[in-house]
RNA sequence: GCGGGCGUGGCGGAAUGGCAGACGCCGGGGACUUAAAAUCCCCUGAGCUUGGCUCGUGCGGGUUCGAGUCCCGCCGCCCGCACCA
């Protein structure tokens, strides 16, 4: 122990070698042990690890790290979701292949997550666009299609007319093409969905279970399922067609004044062919952005058509509109529009002068109250609604559908808003759907002996297209039922289908099949599933839907996969700009061009100042980002971790700061300093020294269980400084050889470093956590705060557990109680053991 | 628009209805040093008539012996809302 400081550009490859060589990281499925499976979303490998990386992977290696130390065996396997646009968007403007863009991203990457000491059973590792991973996929899908579980169907897309290729939302910037320019159009394309619609009530009663997930992504999931109960019905219309309508609000049928249709509901298209004003009013609808929030922010815009609906209760005459707000999508595309109930109806009816009728009240005397400037969609007692008159809401709802039923103009349903899930991709960079296309047979799976069906290596991105699709003999192939000439589906699978059950393939690899049942049980469900809340609705319910339906066509005995979830914050960084005089728009520095002081901040370049902006998400546009590579070298894989783990709640945003990070590499020397100081000589008891630790080990235990990484991290700090404070003793000895455990999980690298510096043999990381003794929890002594009127006015001591007599008469006694007190009668003294004693005068 | 979350020192944040500000960062003062770095010690919510008192957890009310915490009403900010991963 002769190195004055700890050295991690030496000591962190060195245990990062040993841990390797140890295997101390496999993970043994025929173990004895209790298992732990502590999985983080895996990445995408986008070319270099960022520090949302950074915390994601340092949070499960503290839990993984944590449970082994606890005797758990732990899986903490990774892996690669190696599919996905941007190695086609690099293919395009490097001219390099998406798979090569994509393998050099992986090596690269690993590389950085070693660097970081991760505790990763790497025997495991795969990528989705190995074709062994993606072959298995399509040997699932197949399965799913052979369960009924997988259908085409038509569906719109956004297409991009030059660059020839359908566009994500997100590529769509104001109706045009991300990258083109060009005016987007919408597409219908024939096109494979999973039915995950039929999983809709079972995904929603399964939440209920998931009581270690947090209750935001629950809601949204729930949200999202979004079911509802009405009533649908047809309304007879003036020119003898029928048209069915959906309503959540059937109580309010009386208070209905008007029809509306979406833009593209088929009779609206009818009405556009004969029409050009209609035609034209359905374009401009159709331009718009199309989202659920843009269309309800949107001004209501609507067109009256000249057909009416007829009542089904009054026989009035309802004018019919074609509105923007009334989605296609959900219910029956076509809505009965009750103004005084409903915001997006009243918005609507008042701009087009429409009868607003007040159907609830809060009593029948008010049944003629006008509304204020908006609906009132509240509770109340039904009015002006013969025979519901005096119901409540929910008992109107029930007599209104009881009535439709029973004359047979309606029924009672269920609607979702859940949809179909999409799966097919016109791009190359996926997993290539299993499917023949013969102008004989029609739609034809790939015998399963001809899988994996994999993606041709020779294709260029210089022209626009899918590559597939104009690969010169790729998609020609023979019918495996009649022989004939034939083409292959060249449609690749969304990568949420990969990353759907790749938890799944971590438990378990056999090569003649995508998983082993058995196998897979002795892992999952998944003890702590960590990763970013962007991901609370797609990847979270596609991963519970494809559990559920492997376990429906017997492939699997698992409901939901991930018996806890949590997600993380994002790491943020102040932002560095100017306003470009020229252009008026501000341009950005990276923290590096930047010299930051407590007074500002100067662009190194020319010393002039440059403003500090809000503190947001690391991004490439806004060059606030700062390279976990560049920080290893600089303070070691220790000072990071440890940074990622204090002050902010890990499910908060976390402030990256440069002096933050320069105090947890002073804080790893201080650390260092400390186990130098460690004297297996010294005799002598420190009681006070030896409760603190081991508080801390009960302390810090729970906070890691809880999560709450930032609270034990402080609990850490302070117990480092009651050990510097103490004098040497065997009790303080012990108390350096407990640090030095409590902070393997979290600095593994200085802890394994000292560790053998004290003289153990073995590795810290395979230690037991050490034991914390119950008889050192507890305080002898409490202070007790002495309060008159609630208001602080001293504090005594008193031993643990003392009863209420002594503890008032103490309180009593205290001098600077007795001055506020000044001598007025007691009327009142309540007393909290071992906490505090109030005094009411 | 709908749904959800969050507001505590200069900053990140602690606090089963019971001593508000643990712990860290920044800042200030001091020690050591020829000097610096490193390290160590002390101070660090605001105000005041400073051995102590008053105020203080976004704003306004309420419940309670006692409210950052519970209830009611506001204000502000952030996130999600179906082809990015």
């Amino acid at each position: 122990m002769s190195e004055t400081r700890f050295d991690p550009s030496v000591a962190d490859g060195r245990w990062q070698r040993a841990w390797a060589e140890a295997g101390s990281f496999r993970a043994d499925s025929q173990s004895p042990k209790p298992k732990a499976y502590i999985l983080e979303m895996f990445p995408y490998p986008s070319g270099r690890i960022h520090m949302g990386h950074v915390r994601n992977y340092t949070m499960g290696d503290v839990l993984a790290r944590y449970l082994k130390m606890r005797g758990a065996e732990v899986l903490h396997p990774m892996g690669w979701d190696a599919f996905g646009m941007p190695a086609e968007n690099a293919a395009m403007e490097k001219g390099v292949h998406p798979g090569d863009w994509t393998r050099a991203n992986i090596a690269q990457m690993k590389a950085q997550l070693q660097r970081l000491g991760f505790a990763l059973d790497w025997s495991r590792e795969f990528a989705t666009c190995d074709p062994e991973y993606y072959g298995h996929e399509q040997a699932l899908f197949l399965d799913l299609y052979e369960a009924g579980l997988v259908y085409r169907k038509e569906s719109t897309v956004n297409w991009d007319p030059v660059d020839m290729t359908v566009l994500a939302n997100e590529q769509v910037i104001d109706g045009k093409g991300w990258r083109s320019g060009a005016e987007v159009e919408k597409r219908k394309l024939s096109q494979w969905f999973l039915k995950i619609t039929d999983f809709a009530e079972e995904l929603l009663q399964g939440l209920e279970s998931l009581e270690n997930w947090p209750e935001k992504v629950r809601l949204m999931q729930e949200n999202w399922i979004g079911k509802s109960q009405g009533l649908e019905f047809s309304f007879d219309l003036s020119d003898g067609a029928t048209l069915p309508v959906y309503t959540t609000r059937p109580d309010t049928i009386f208070g209905a004044s008007f029809v509306a249709i979406a833009a593209d509901h088929p009779i609206a298209q009818r009405l556009g062919e004969g029409d050009p004003k209609i035609a034209a009013f359905i374009a401009e609808c159709q331009k718009g952005a199309t989202t659920a929030a843009a269309l309800e922010t949107a001004e209501k815009l609507g067109y009256r058509t000249a057909l009416t609906a007829r009542h089904p209760f009054t026989g009035a005459p309802l004018p019919v509109f074609i509105a923007n707000f009334v989605l296609m999508e959900y219910g029956t595309g076509a809505v009965m529009g009750v103004p005084g109930h409903d915001q997006r109806d009243f918005e609507f009816a008042s701009k087009y002068g429409l009868p607003i009728l007040r159907v609830v009240a809060r009593d029948p005397s008010e049944a003629d109250a006008p509304f204020a400037r908006e609906a009132e969609a509240g509770d109340g007692v039904i009015v002006n609604s013969d025979f519901l008159d005096g119901m409540s809401v929910a008992a109107a709802k029930q007599a209104v559908i009881a009535r439709a039923e029973a004359e047979g103009w309606g029924r009672g349903t269920t609607v979702w808003r859940l949809r179909d899930w999409g799966v097919s991709r016109q791009r190359y960079w996926g997993t290539p759907i299993p499917f023949i296309h013969c102008e004989a047979c029609g739609v034809v799976p790939v015998p399963r002996d001809q899988l994996p069906v994999t993606l041709p290596e020779d294709v260029t991105f210089d022209i626009p297209g899918n590559p597939l699709e104009r690969h010169p003999t790729w998609k020609h192939v023979a019918c495996p039922q009649c022989g004939k000439p034939a083409l292959r589906e060249t449609d690749t699978l969304d990568t949420f289908v990969d990353s759907s059950w790749y938890f799944l393939r971590f438990a378990s690899q056999p090569a003649d099949k995508p998983f082993d049942p058995e196998e897979v049980a002795k892992w999952l469900p998944v003890k702590h599933y960590i990763g970013g809340i962007e991901h609370a609705i797609l990847h979270l319910l596609y991963a519970r839907f494809w559990t559920r339906a492997l376990a429906r066509i017997g492939k699997l005995n698992l409901t939901e996969p991930f018996a806890a979830l949590f997600t993380q914050g994002m790491v943020t960084h102040e932002t560095y700009s100017r306003i470009d005089a020229a252009r008026g728009v501000p341009v950005f520095y990276g923290p590096e061009e930047v010299s930051r002081t407590a007074e500002g901040a100067t662009l190194i370049a020319d010393g002039a100042p440059v403003e500090i902006g809000r503190v947001i998400k690391m991004s490439k546009s806004k060059k606030n980002v700062v390279d976990p590579d560049a920080i290893i070298a600089r303070h070691g894989a220790d000072a990071v971790r440890w940074f990622m783990l204090s002050d902010s709640p890990p499910e908060r945003d976390l402030p990256w700061s440069d002096a933050g990070i320069e105090g947890c590499a002073r804080f790893v020397q201080r650390l260092w300093r400390l186990f130098k100081a460690h004297d297996p000589a010294a005799t002598g008891e420190d009681q006070a020294l030896a409760r603190k630790a081991h508080q801390t080990i009960a302390a810090v235990a729970g906070d890691i269980e809880a999560l709450a990484f930032n609270k034990a991290v402080a609990r850490i700090y302070e117990l480092a400084g009651a050990i510097e404070k103490a004098a040497p003793s065997a009790s303080r000895s012990e108390a350096i050889r407990t640090l030095a455990q409590l902070i393997a999980p979290m600095m593994p690298h200085l802890a394994e470093e000292a560790w053998a510096a004290m003289g153990n043999t073995g590795l810290v990381a395979e230690s037991a956590w050490p034991e914390a003794d119950p008889a050192l929890l507890v305080e002898d002594e409490v202070t007790i705060a002495v309060q008159h009127m609630g208001k602080l006015r001293d504090t005594v001591t008193a031993p643990k557990g003392a009863d209420r007599a002594t503890l008032e008469a103490l309180a009593l006694a205290a001098p600077n109680l007795q001055r506020s007190l000044a001598g007025a009668p007691v009327r009142k003294v309540i007393v909290v053991p071992d906490r505090l004693v109030n005094i009411v005068t």
